[in-house]
Order: C-alpha cells, then sequence, then structure tokens
DNA sequence: CTGTTAGCGCCTTCAT
DNA sequence: ATGAAGGCGCTAACAG
C-alpha cells in the first residue's frame, strides 16, 4: 500500500548539498500514493480545502508532513499563469530612502502571500530595459518601476505582458500603468518659498544628480528667479549621497568664496554632512547657515541642531504600491491610476531664525 | 508559410493591463513557425549557439525580435531543475548592514545571470522557517541565511532540498552548508583589550538585542572581567538601531547617574547618537568621553569627531556568498566550507587619547 | 546541424 | 466529493 520508504534521518549529508545531484523531488503523486488518493484530490486539499471532505484533509496534511512534501511552484505557475511574484527595480539599495520602500513593499506583498524579486539598476536606464527582460522571463504578477522615465522597450514589454505596473517616486499624467508618488517640482517651489519665507536670500545648493533630484533643485532655482534671486552657487554629486559628499559639498562652496545663509541639499543625508562640516568650522547653524534636507531620514530630528527637512511616506510609497499591484492582480478596479502621497515641509532648528 | 498576424502597434492599451485576461503568451512554437524551425532548434539557437548554424540563428534572431518572444522560464526550470534563482532571507533592510550586504549579493549573482529573491524576517526564527517553506516552493539554485541559529525544520528542508546555502554574517563550526561570516566574540575582546590599552577604565554599553550584538558584548564583558573590570552600565536597545537610539541610550546612562569613561555601542548609527547627544551636553569627545561604534559605517569617518569602530566588509560578505553559491550551483567544489572574512579596528577621532 | 518524442509537476476541464 | 485525461512551455535524450 505504502511503497514509499520513509526517509529516517531525513537528509542527505551537508558537505554533499549543492553538487549537482539533487535528491529526486517529493511530487504530489508521492503524497497521493502515500495518502492512498489522487494527485488532484491531494492537490485540492492544499489549496481548495472546501472542495475535499475534512477526513480527507487530514490524511493529505499528514502524508505531505511525513515525506516533507514542498510544492513546485515553478509547475503550479505554469498552468495557472500566476505565479505569486512581484518584481522591483530600484536604482540602489545601500544608503537610500529605496531601501525603505523596498521594505514596505516586501512587507505588504509577504502579508498576502507574494514576493518580492529585486533587481537594482544602479540608476541606469539601460539596465534598468535588460534586467526587466529577465525578470519577466519569470511571468511576474505585477512589476514596481522607480521613477516614470524609462528605455523605450520598457513600457512596450511591459504592455506586451499585459500585468499591473507601479511605476514609484514619482507622478505621471502617463503612466504606464499605476504610478504611486509625488511631484518633485511642487517639493522645490515650496522649499524655495519656505526659506524665501524665513528671509534667507543667499542660496547654495548641495544637489545628488540623480533624476529627481535635478527636478526638484530646477523648480527651486525657477521659484527663487521669479522672486529676483539666483543660487549663488551649486554643488552637484553622483549618487549614492553619503555624508561625506555633503561635507564636501558644503566645504567646496565655501572654499569657492562663497557665502551663503542657506544651503539646499537634495538628501538629509547630504544635509548632515553640510551640518557637520559646519560645525567643525565654527559656523553657527541656522544664525549664520541654514540647512535644508530632503527625505525626513529617521536621523534628521536627532541631529544637533535638528535638520529641518521635507518629509515623505517612503515606506509607504512601497506598501501602496502593493496595494495597488495586488488589488489588479486580483481582478480588482482601482480608484485611481496615480496616487499621490503628498509631501510635508517639517521646520527643525536648522532653518529656525528670525520672525 | 507565416501564419503568425504581426502585431500592428504591439500592445493591449494600458488601462486594461493587469484586468485577469493576459494575452495568450508568445512561446518557442510561435518563433519556431515565423522561422520555418522546430521550437527544439529555436530554444538551441537562444541558449546554445554553437549547436546551431550561424545562418539559423539570424533567422531565430529575427523572428524571436518580431514577435517579441520572451522565454519562459518557469517552464524552462521545470525541466532542467535550475531556476537560476538565488534566495535570502536578511533580518532587516532599511537602516541597516543588512542594505550593503544584499546589494553585494545582488550585484554578483546579476553579474552572472541570477536573480535575487528576497525576504525579510524582521528579527524572527519562526518567520525565517515559514518563508523558507514559501522560497523553496520556487526551486531556488541556492539560499543565503542570516546568521546561523534556525528554527529546526530550516536546516532539515534545506538539507532535503539539497541546494547549496551560505549563512551569512557569522561563522559557526558546523554551517548547515557555507558559512561566509566572522568571529563576534572576537569582535567582543578585541574591542575590550583595545579600550583597555587606551587606559580607558569606566565601561559603559549601548548594545541592540540582536544576536550577534549580544554576542560582541558578552565577549566584552567577559574580557574585561579578566583585567578585573565591570560594566558600570549597560542599555539595551531593540532593532533597528537608529541614531535617536543612541542618544536616549547615552542620556540613560547619564540621567541614570553613571559617569562612564568610554561608552561601547553595537553599531555606529548607535555611536553617532551618543556622539551627537555628548556634543548636545556640551562633554568633550574623547577627553570626557570615549566613543566606540561597530560596522564602519559610511558616515563614522566623517562625523566630527570621527567615529572609532570596527570594519567589517559588508558588502564582500554579499559578494562572497554569491560566489559561494555560484561556485557550488555550478559543480565547482569549495576549497572551505567556512569564510571568515575577519574584521579591522579603525581608531579614529572618538578613542583617540592619552597615549 | 536539425528534428522527434517524451515528460518535468501541476492544475484545468470534463467526467463520475 | 473524487478521479482521468490533457496540456501549460520548455528542454533532455535520442535519433537522423
Amino acid at each position: 500500500m505504502n511503497d514509499l520508504s520513509l526517509p529516517e534521518s531525513s537528509a542527505a549529508p551537508a558537505d554533499d548539498a549543492g553538487a549537482g545531484e539533487r535528491p529526486k523531488s517529493i511530487t504530489l503523486k508521492d503524497v497521493a500514493r502515500l495518502a492512498g488518493l489522487s494527485p488532484i484530490t491531494v492537490s485540492r486539499a492544499l489549496h481548495n480545502p472546501r472542495m475535499v471532505k475534512p477526513e480527507t484533509i487530514e490524511k493529505v496534511k499528514q502524508a505531505a508532513a511525513v515525506i516533507g512534501y514542498i510544492p513546485n511552484l515553478l509547475a503550479g505557475g505554469l498552468t495557472t499563469k500566476r505565479s505569486r511574484l512581484v518584481a522591483s527595480i530600484v536604482p540602489q539599495l545601500s544608503n537610500s530612502m529605496f531601501a525603505e520602500t523596498v521594505q514596505g513593499l516586501n512587507d505588504e506583498l509577504a502579508a498576502h502571500g507574494y514576493q518580492l524579486l529585486l533587481s537594482v539598476s544602479s540608476y541606469s536606464r539601460a539596465t534598468e530595459e535588460e534586467l526587466l527582460t529577465g525578470i519577466l522571463s519569470r511571468q511576474p504578477d505585477g512589476v514596481v518601476l522607480t521613477g516614470i522615465n524609462h528605455h523605450p522597450g520598457v513600457r512596450k514589454k511591459l504592455l506586451a505582458m499585459g500585468i499591473p505596473v507601479v511605476e514609484a517616486w514619482d507622478i505621471s499624467p502617463t503612466p504606464i500603468d499605476i504610478a504611486v508618488g509625488f511631484n518633485h517640482e511642487r517639493v522645490g517651489e515650496a522649499v524655495a518659498r519656505y526659506l524665501l519665507d524665513k528671509g534667507f536670500k543667499r542660496f547654495a545648493s548641495v544637489c545628488g544628480t540623480d533624476e529627481r533630484a535635478v527636478l526638484r533643485r530646477r523648480a527651486l532655482e525657477a521659484e527663487l528667479r521669479r522672486h529676483g534671486i539666483e543660487l549663488i552657487a551649486s554643488h552637484e554629486v553622483p549618487p549614492p549621497t553619503t555624508l561625506a559628499l555633503g561635507r564636501q559639498g558644503l566645504y567646496a562652496i565655501l572654499e569657492g568664496g562663497h557665502r551663503p545663509d542657506v544651503v539646499v541639499c537634495s538628501s538629509d543625508v547630504l544635509a548632515h554632512g553640510a551640518l557637520i562640516e559646519a560645525g567643525a568650522r565654527g559656523i553657527a547653524v541656522p544664525d549664520r547657515l541654514g540647512i535644508m534636507g530632503f527625505g525626513d531620514f529617521d536621523f534628521a530630528a536627532h541631529t544637533h541642531p535638528a535638520i529641518s527637512t521635507v518629509y515623505v511616506d517612503k515606506r509607504g510609497v512601497g506598501t501602496r504600491a502593493a496595494r495597488c499591484l495586488i488589488a489588479k492582480i486580483e481582478g480588482r478596479r482601482l480608484d485611481d491610476q496615480v496616487i499621490d502621497v503628498g509631501f510635508k515641509l517639517v521646520e527643525r532648528d536648522t532653518t529656525r531664525i528670525g520672525g
């Protein structure tokens, strides 16, 4: 009746792992044989319990546990056309806001039984496109991209695939499918107006060269110009932004002979670097120099003085992206294809001057 | 001859994406028909080019490009038993060293044509085990775990699967398969000896509660005790470690009436927080208070004063893990099943006192 | 160099 | 409530 030899100790020796010949896999059929049922009944017991008698389910579960059955999603996905896999491409992971977003994305996906296939584009559109091809060959149920500027092939492939797509961190009037983010130009303008209101007059910028940072800085410049003000110095730094680059940025500006009364940084990490450089030089912040960050990283509230910044729900971008995707995957309609998560100016010490 | 209607514009309308009914997929067969060849020849042209006439390859590539063929790895993997997928479980992503490791892992994997399936355990062994089941059902070619303490089921399942496994961030005499990390107890001891050498006498600790941090702190305590010294205060903080927690840690120690002359932190982030708290209180570092970090995060060299710490090749752990895995997947034997990446004390300003 | 046959492990469809 | 047949898309193994 039971022609399976139950594994005594249950495994191959450790130092044999991965040597090419894997133990022949335990399949639904094996469970079925052991339980004295047909494979399809076992499948149902495992995935559609209410199509099967409780008693049978019990038998199946026992048998599965005994032989250590692990379903093969490749095979499953091949028939169902559902992979329970969501792929995401981020520009970078270490030292960036994207880690938070990925964490949020992952958590929400995991909570709904989806897994995350992660890739890193290193801020290259070409790389992104190449990665996408590999990704799509795994038949993901959905994809999360960063930003709204992509290699043309990206949009085409994604549409051909017909799966839901979220473009995160930015919004666009013409998303590939769904966009979850905020308007970076509004941020630039808001920061400009806020700082002008505070009475700052001589603006400098330490700005990353990534797309979205540049968008914010340009909008800042434009708004300043509307008030008759030009940036007196602008220092660009390549991603990833680090504290060291922030220090160097302020250093370069000051050594260049410029004397800004406020420096606008494209991330809190840069702002923190600038803050430290100011401290090292004995420049009082904010009295002699204001500093503005972006992102509201967790440390920003706890530096001394605390960094004024722009709050963005980094984690929320990820969780919302996940929710949108899951909704569409499960056939629900979305109210909006474009979700603006907004932002919020956070005044802290580094810009708190005058009245 | 060619009975395929070439798609004019190549896609479904955007707002139709993901509504359940995907465009029927384009398969190898379609390419074959268009190229006037058999499916297997197309397969070979794409994956084993040198088994096929150059002329034929060209025909195949053309045909594939024309209809936008994307291979289906689920189907491919089902037959070959190779998924080109490596899975990793990390305790957490945002705000941690693990992001660096994951980035290194991903880069190295991508360079060899593997993709990364990422999961987050939130420091829970039970979660790790559950995640693993889901992961294994995708038939990964290899797995990277964090740490060496796992739910018993983890080892069992992994061995049953017979795939290579790396346990990262720690080393063990009895790894499941491969270990890539370093000995945290040696770190604790080394830090203790170094600080004793510098002449510090009244030690306090701000330490995360995660496994490896605790291991280091215990070894530090033990080493101190061998020199007749006890920690005068110890403050524990839950992961994720943040700058704020570092500040609070020092705050709590000082408000508790303790007067350490050095505070040992289980991460640079905590150390940075302590440094800021000291600065805010006007406590001179290192003269009145030494501060020791861990990890050598990129900011540590650039704070003011710069943070003394322990360098670990965070990224390298990831790249080496990837290399070991790939080697085993491809059937090569490893010289060592346990790779100690070591660590290095980095003296900077926050402990530079006396002679 | 190219093609035929068969089957990976599972689930959909159609019976019973 | 359970089962039998067939096929998802691809590639191994064996021809020729």
